[in-house]
DNA sequence: TAATCGTGGGC
DNA sequence: TGCCCAAGATT
């Protein structure tokens, strides 16, 4: 393996194949920031129109660090894994308060900010700052698994320490960035997971998988566990007295989709029917009671770690101002007032239900 | 160290 | 339909 040769072709090929991405039309390292953040296990098709609208509105530091957070999580709507744009938020306001309004470029001082690991930091300092960083995402992991022909298993630490190592060796000093993206630009639109253009590979003749024929055998992983699954329920609580007004409440920032709204609900126990779960979750998260109605949607929804089937029911306040107990803020709202909130795409899915109702 | 954290696309 | 995976970090 001639890894000079190797980077050689790659970065050659990087250059004429490189997508015209959002992120790289005006280059900054505030941009690079945020888009190394939306990126984090997101696919680049996914995170292109949320970048957009998130720049033009947090054009610098200083708008995102003085946004209120409910408007960043508003733009952040959709995209999952919110607790990045909290994350996002907070260092923005470290970095105001504490690095003068720029971006630091020390190793260091971006690995003390939130949301900001030893992948992203990387990313940041050898793409923003030009610094000879090594980067370690899924693209890297397994482009280097199949270049290298990697058995050892990449989700142990020791296939992970083999990869950092090789990804330390892999920047090029006079050009960290480019041979940087590079290696994952290859991953995302040549080797990809199940079916790698290995004809169509720029460095083909380079790859030690493709000459042993175990492409589609790297990288070794360790196979994800079956994740459990449970019911859900969740209420359109109907103001009693306000007849075209419903309840939502606010998620508590620590928990699951902090800080989005939702109409409200809870797993049901084992055995407990739907609407004594609905009550009783009301019950304890908002203090209230309800008569529960016609169920309004039923439909599945896959998390990361469980599924749920989620049960919707229309219900009619009868007992109790609303109270945060288990919640971190409530409102009666109508339906052409919800756009101004953030929800899940679960909660989403039970309001395109209410609107075509 | 292992579990947690969203969503959408590909196969 | 079900499983895999994605420009990973945090606790």
């Amino acid at each position: 393996m001639n890894l000079v040769a190797l980077r050689r072709d790659l970065i050659v090929w990087f250059q004429q194949n490189a997508r015209a991405l959002p992120w790289r039309r005006q280059p900054s390292p505030y941009h690079t920031w945020v888009s190394e953040i939306m990126l984090q296990q997101t696919q680049v098709a996914t995170v292109i129109p949320y970048f957009t609208a998130f720049i033009a509105r947090f054009p610098d530091v200083q708008r995102l660090a003085a946004a209120p957070v409910d408007e960043v999580l508003k733009a952040w709507e959709g995209l999952g894994y919110y607790r990045r744009a909290r994350h996002l938020h907070q260092a923005a306001q470290i970095i105001v308060a504490a690095h003068g309004g720029q971006l630091p470029a020390q190793e260091k001082a971006l690995l003390a900010l939130p949301g900001i690991g030893p992948s992203t930091a990387g990313a940041i300092r050898s793409i923003a700052f030009g610094q000879p960083a090594a980067l370690l995402d899924g693209n890297v992991k397994r482009v280097l698994s199949r270049l290298y022909d990697l058995a050892e298993n990449i989700d142990r630490p020791a296939g992970e320490r083999q990869l950092w190592a090789l990804a330390a060796a892999w920047v090029d000093p006079a050009q960290p960035g480019p041979s940087n993206e590079a290696l994952m630009e290859l991953g995302a639109l040549i080797c990809t997971p199940a079916a790698p253009d290995c004809n169509g590979c720029p460095v083909q003749v380079h790859c030690q998988a493709y000459a042993q024929h175990t492409q589609y055998e790297r990288p070794v992983r360790t196979p994800r566990a079956r994740i459990p699954h449970r019911d859900v329920v969740a209420g359109v609580v109907w103001h009693a007295q306000q007849p075209a007004r419903f309840l939502i409440a606010q998620r508590p920032a620590r928990a699951m989709l902090g800080g989005l709204w939702e109409f409200p609900g809870g797993k049901t126990e084992p055995g407990e029917a739907l609407s004594a779960a609905l009550q009783r979750e009301l019950a304890e998260e908002l203090g209230i009671g309800v008569e529960v109605g016609a169920p309004l949607i039923t439909f599945d929804h896959a998390y990361t770690h469980f599924r749920i089937t989620l049960h919707v029911f229309h219900a009619r306040h009868t007992a109790g101002q609303p109270q945060c107990l288990d919640v971190a803020d409530w409102r009666w709202v109508a339906l052409d007032e919800l756009d101004g909130f953030a929800f899940s795409a679960s909660d989403r899915r039970i309001i395109a239900a209410l609107a075509a109702a």
